[in-house]
DNA sequence: TTAAGCTCC
DNA sequence: AATCTGGAGCTTAAT
């Protein structure tokens, strides 16, 4: 029996290009040549090779416009257009893979699944042969038979399915993939299916109906939702089951037998020195022609850890659960550049000394290790962060250390491929634990540099050494820290607030005429306005649901006395699930709320909690201070809160060096009052409420890109009217205008911006045909070095603030971070020394042309400090 | 699992 | 023709 492999080249492609590029960083070699896609590319077929060993293999491509043997010929036309850079890419694959000795085949007007669907028959039909398909693409589980397995692609690795696997996975034969498409859509192909039915529902309907016209012929017997769903899309259903339709009979001018496989040639070598894949050039043993069995790249020597000498190391430690507080440790990898070593967990104690030396340590997630192991494992000189430092080159960083690897060259085993997932936990043996945990903290250790290089060309180095780096270790220690929260008070509010949501829920009732669950927006929505009659206030679009958010709430809150009631009893409903039982639930045993502070998530710099999230607890509703009292101070102490004032406008007017602001804030007037008197050309002592009201609105608006429309919802007045605010907002700031339109074009030309202290965000975005997103990323240009700028000043005066404490040995602690403010809680002895050092350092940690403010308030809880 | 809704800066 | 304010997290209903 012959086996031959037939791989759909377009999209391992496709794959391998977008696997980096949405990250923003595409690869390229030294002269510029794009090859993040070549190089996954290569990658997987050297490993198909090596896996597979083939005698014979075929890779398709599609040619010319893409379009289906079917009488919907031109609606594929819809697809996204090809980024250049991985256009370009194209053509070298095929020459690559010419010289790794593999047949390539493509032919105008069919795509790369034609192609494969055609042998895929040609093998079926035969006795000699059968096949191995390769794609990621489900859409070829439809060639599935006795003859032709495919073989899915999941990040580096691969799924096997066969007829038996298919069928324990979609409860079906394959050919019903077709089917499951149909209903399904697929809308990376352009393949829209039934409107609202996913994969769960259709797998359910196709094991009941076995294919898409059981499913309509019965359709009597389905019930609800689903059934007008079906019948509101049939037609497309219909096409659907067209375009999901691989075509097998391409003309195709050569056999099975022509595909034959013929090992690597020497230009390969050369292909790849071209490129700079010089890991893969490592890896490949080319004189194994049609690969017998080969030696592993350079085996990671793991010794034991009694014989590490002390230097430089990198560390990486292994926990089961990505939350901190419910994790287990596993062990820790050492790596210190030649060697390898293995901590487990019951030796971490033990081996303390080695983390308390003087040298240099680097790791992945070190907030982590310092949480985790708080009390067992001292750490000192750790001064590289693998998490934090792509995180500040704008990579998408996880938890996972693998997954930001890839964009290295390094392929390391996913969490769920060696943990499993929660509900199907794997167990994992102690030698493959021991040896990936090594291998991660080799990869900590040999990306340094090249981390750090990039790093100073973004001229981020002082961002990460200064303030993120140390910063890590405050939040740490804010986190262990927690802040106490009185558990008894929160339950009575609890009960409180539970006999008023009933109060609230009979009143409703009864002005509804009948008892609903008023949580659930569509039988509100029912209530309102088809009940009781209202008119709803805007334009009901073809979804034909109605909204009911505050929004419209509040347009019709007098048109009947029960939607007033339910605004009430939606704030009410959410402080008590949310808040009073919410933080409850949150409270551990030391009776004090921990939160977890992610420091690599924001694309702005802005740091987010949760678990719980304490940056929104209530601050401006009716029932805010019910809430923040129930945060309150150890003995002897306070509560401290020191916010800024007005900072991202402060850093607008020093950004844009717009005169008037900068002259307005130095002068120290109130802001939004003077923008009032600016704009509506009266004296500061005749601006009215409204007015000032009006101008505060422009001033928050202008920061997030607002537009009339936008700003005419805000304020409830017309658009026309909201238009002329802003325009004399322009006029009257001139300096802003100018910024704005700067600050776009530099956006446009490099694709990203920054801010003051050079944190970088790439924004894609910008480079959409698509008006709305691109627009989008126009506001994200704007914004950006404003927010961005602002959390790089707190954070910097975070870390002094830290600093200072410590150098003075102060027992005052800092406890939550909430964007422009901080939260402390000191010492009643400390309380004059507290409040100046907080103060000092915030106004004085980073200089701009405008003063920086801040308000510091004390009191015995979060509410009274405020 | 996703969408809607509400909380914060 | 559709959209219209930047950055987050959590709970509930509905599917």
């Amino acid at each position: 029996m012959k086996k031959i492999i037939l791989v759909d080249g377009n999209n391992l492609l496709f794959r391998s290009f977008y696997a980096t590029a949405y990250q923003g960083v595409i690869m390229k070699n030294s002269k510029g040549f794009p090859t993040n896609a070549l190089y996954g590319f290569i990658n997987m077929m050297n490993k198909i090779i090596k896996d597979e060993n083939p005698s014979y293999i075929l890779v398709a491509f599609d040619k010319g416009k893409t379009f289906r043997h079917t009488k919907y010929n031109d609606y594929k036309a819809g697809r996204s257009e090809v980024p250049e850079e991985l256009k370009l890419q194209f053509p070298k694959a095929k020459e690559v893979l010419d010289s790794m000795g593999i047949m390539h085949f493509e032919i105008d007007n069919y795509e790369a699944d034609d192609i494969i669907g055609t042998l895929s028959k040609r093998v079926d039909n035969e006795d000699e042969f059968v096949a191995t398909i390769i794609s990621s693409d489900k859409d070829l589980l439809q060639l599935i038979s006795d003859e032709v397995v495919v073989k899915l692609l999941k990040s580096s690795d691969y799924i096997m399915m066969d007829k038996e696997e298919f069928k324990k996975t979609y409860g079906t034969e394959p050919i019903r993939m077709i089917d499951l498409k149909a209903l399904m859509g697929d809308p990376s192909d352009n393949i829209p299916g039934v409107k609202g039915i996913g994969e769960k529902t259709a797998i359910k309907l196709l094991t009941e109906f076995n294919s898409l016209d059981g499913v309509y012929e019965n359709i009597d017997k389905i019930k609800g939702k689903t059934k007008e769903k079906l019948l509101d899309d049939k037609e497309n259903a219909y096409m659907s089951y067209d375009l999901a339709t691989i075509y097998r009979d391409v003309p195709l001018e050569f056999d099975l037998e022509d595909c034959k496989y013929n090992g690597y040639k020497d230009k390969f070598k050369e292909d790849l020195e071209e490129l700079e894949f010089y890991s893969l050039l490592k890896k490949i043993d080319f004189k194994n022609e049609n690969n017998t069995k080969k030696k592993e790249e350079k085996e990671l020597i793991i010794k034991d850890i009694e014989e590490f000498k002390e230097k430089e190391f990198s560390f990486y430690l292994e926990t089961r659960g990505t939350i901190y507080s419910k994790s287990t440790i596993l062990g820790m990898g050492i790596y210190d550049g030649q060697y390898a070593y293995f901590i487990s967990k019951e030796d971490l104690k033990k081996y303390n000394y080695i983390f308390e030396s003087d040298f240099e340590k680097y790791t992945y997630d070190y907030k982590k290790n310092l949480v985790v192991l708080n009390n067992i494992v001292n750490f000192k000189n750790v001064n590289y962060d693998t998490m934090i430092a792509t995180y500040l080159l704008d990579y998408v960083v996880k938890d996972d250390i693998s997954y930001v690897a890839r964009s290295f060259d390094y392929s390391l085993k996913e969490y769920e491929e060696l943990f499993g997932t929660d509900k199907r936990p794997k167990e994992i043996s102690d030698d493959i634990l021991k040896e990936e945990v090594c291998e991660k903290a080799k990869f900590i250790y040999e990306t340094r540099k090249q981390i750090l290089e990039k790093l100073k060309e973004e001229g981020e180095e002082e961002l990460f050494t200064k303030i993120e780096m140390p910063l890590t270790s405050v939040l740490a220690d804010m986190e262990l820290t927690g802040i106490k929260v009185d558990k008894n008070y929160l339950e009575q509010v609890q009960n409180e607030l539970k006999d008023k949501l009933d109060t609230a829920s009979e009143e409703i009732y009864e002005l509804a005429g009948k008892e609903f669950n008023i949580m659930s927006p569509s039988q509100l929505g029912i209530v309102l306005f088809d009940d009781l009659q209202i008119k709803y206030p805007k334009r009901i679009k073809d979804n034909k649901k109605y909204s009911t958010n505050k929004e419209i709430l509040d347009k019709i809150k007098n048109d009947h006395p029960i939607v007033n009631k339910i605004l009430e009893y939606r704030t009410i409903a959410k402080i008590y699930t949310n808040y009073a039982i919410g933080l409850q639930e949150e409270i551990r045993s030391d009776q004090r709320i921990h939160t977890i502070f992610t420091q690599t998530l924001t694309r702005t710099g802005r740091l987010s909690s949760i678990e719980p999230n304490l940056q929104n607890i209530p601050a401006r509703s009716e029932y805010s201070s019910v809430i923040r009292r129930a945060f309150v101070p150890d003995d002897d102490s306070v509560i401290l809160s020191s916010d800024y004032s007005q900072v991202e406008l402060r850093i607008f007017a020093h950004i844009s060096k717009e005169k008037n602001l900068i002259q307005a804030f130095v002068e120290d007037k109130d802001i939004h009052t003077k923008t009032a008197s600016d704009i509506f050309h009266v004296p500061m002592s005749e601006v009215t409420k409204d007015m000032r009201r009006n101008a505060k609105a422009v001033n928050f608006g202008i920061l997030y890109g607002i537009s009339g429309f936008g700003l005419s919802e805000d304020l409830g007045i017309d658009i026309k009217t909201a238009k002329n605010f802003i325009d004399n907002y322009l006029e009257t700031y001139p300096g802003i205008t100018k910024y704005m339109e700067q600050e776009k074009q530099n956006a446009y030309k490099y694709g990203y911006v920054k801010t003051l202290m050079n944190r970088k965000r790439v924004i894609e975005e910008l480079k959409s045909k698509n008006y709305i997103i691109r627009s989008a990323g126009e506001r994200i240009a704007l914004n950006t070095p404003i927010q961005g700028t602002a959390a790089d000043i707190l954070k910097k005066a975070m870390v002094e603030i830290y600093d200072e404490f410590n150098k003075r040995n102060l027992k005052s602690k800092m406890l939550i971070q909430v964007h422009d403010e901080l939260v402390f809680n000191v010492l009643k002895d400390e309380l004059d020394i507290v409040k100046k050092i907080v103060r000092d350092i915030m106004e004085n940690t980073f200089k701009l042309d405008v003063p920086l403010k801040v308000d510091i308030e004390v009191g015995n809880n979060w509410f009274e400090a405020k």
